[in-house]
DNA sequence: GTGGTCTAGACCACA
DNA sequence: GTGGTCTAGACCACT
């Protein structure tokens, strides 16, 4: 499991943490009940400041992807992590909305955006 | 074309009025050479300051969303959008990953995600 | 002697025009003494505003371009255009640095910019 | 690597200050991964506005020219600034056209405006 | 009246 | 302390 951060981007490092590390739990590369590593160490690990390591966690305790437990540290939740809410699913729409509007604009087909969404599907699956 | 304003979230005000007019234009709603607002009437109405407007604005023209006249004021760009270009691609897998991510993590399927995709596919095109 | 104005670019219209007639002499295009259009038939002709065509006949004759006689109208300077001045030779410059630095910076050699320069050159005079 | 500003000038502030950075690199003055000054603390440096001062450096990293980190500050681009594209390269014949036929109004040979060029490239890179 | 530029001053997120 | 965003209000060039 490791984060490739892009320092330069206008993403917040934090949220780039908390993207990779959902998508380590989508790809099963973190599996249910896994460590994660400490907040320390993984702060370190890529050269930022611990406050931001810990607003990610925190980030991903509030939304149950992993439980923090005093002694034993970070790691993923071993129970399913919650399935989504109806006000998940349409954050979610919220989201896609403006990226569907920028491909009809620039002219891709639906045909065309299911390709790029399912490229990414298979890029995480697999 | 109606622009609704969502001043508590997180999402700039500018990148919002950016967004809905980009959705405007792929509804066809704001049709190829039709004038959009002058800056200081859409800020009046809509409440917010000129240069905020003025923003979104610029960010359409740079993506060739719309032509700015110095004295005519602003038009949706009579000529075709530019085409997605290998970057622009690039750019919206990047954005749709950890949304996919979440998805996945959150126990839809790749064919509950596409219900939501083209939901909001058929909302902005019809 | 045919103006193309580009109502979208940044160049404000009287500049384009003046531009445009500064480059019909230097192509020779233009002959010393030969009349220019009144004002009123090439703003009409090209679909801009009087003062705007006016602005740039000004600033042709203030630069010894053209001569304005009450009623011949304006007529390409029968005298020899002045030579540039030292003050002419420094505004060149000044207008070419950040050109040259940008070519530089993008990579351009000292060659290729006498390329495109002499493109240029060629273009206009033949 | 000091900044003179016009502001009497009818350049924009922000342009000279995009010009004079851009041409810091050129002169490798500015070098690849060195710090800039803050929006701020050149701002009050040359007495104007933190956001004229945040346009020009927004143009230089729309350009290519500085990375911005939202902590770190601006920094000179440390990879290669990109190349020429064949957009950039009509832009500059574009904008040496009327300086080109204005020396041929007033005189210069051809010769004579690459002297010109030349005498600019050699005050940079010397 | 239009957009472009600039100023002054404020609050916020990020690290 | 850094840049990002937003406001309020001003002047200017262009047409």
């Amino acid at each position: 499991m490791y984060l490739q951060l892009n320092l330069q981007s206008e993403v917040p490092i934090y949220t780039q943490i908390l993207h990779q590390i959902m998508e380590g739990i989508a790809r099963k590369e973190l599996k249910p009940g896994e460590p994660l590593p400490s907040v320390r160490s993984l702060a370190s690990d890529i050269g930022v400041n611990l406050h931001t390591v810990n607003k990610a966690y925190n980030l991903l305790k509030q939304g149950g992807y992993v439980q923090v437990h005093r002694k034993s540290g970070v790691i993923v939740n071993p129970d399913p992590i919650p399935a989504a809410t109806e006000e998940d699913l349409e954050r979610i729409q919220a989201e896609l909305r403006p990226l569907i509007s920028e491909a009809i604009c620039k002219g891709l087909s639906e045909d065309d955006f299911e390709k790029l969404y399912r490229a990414v599907y298979r890029d995480i699956l697999n």
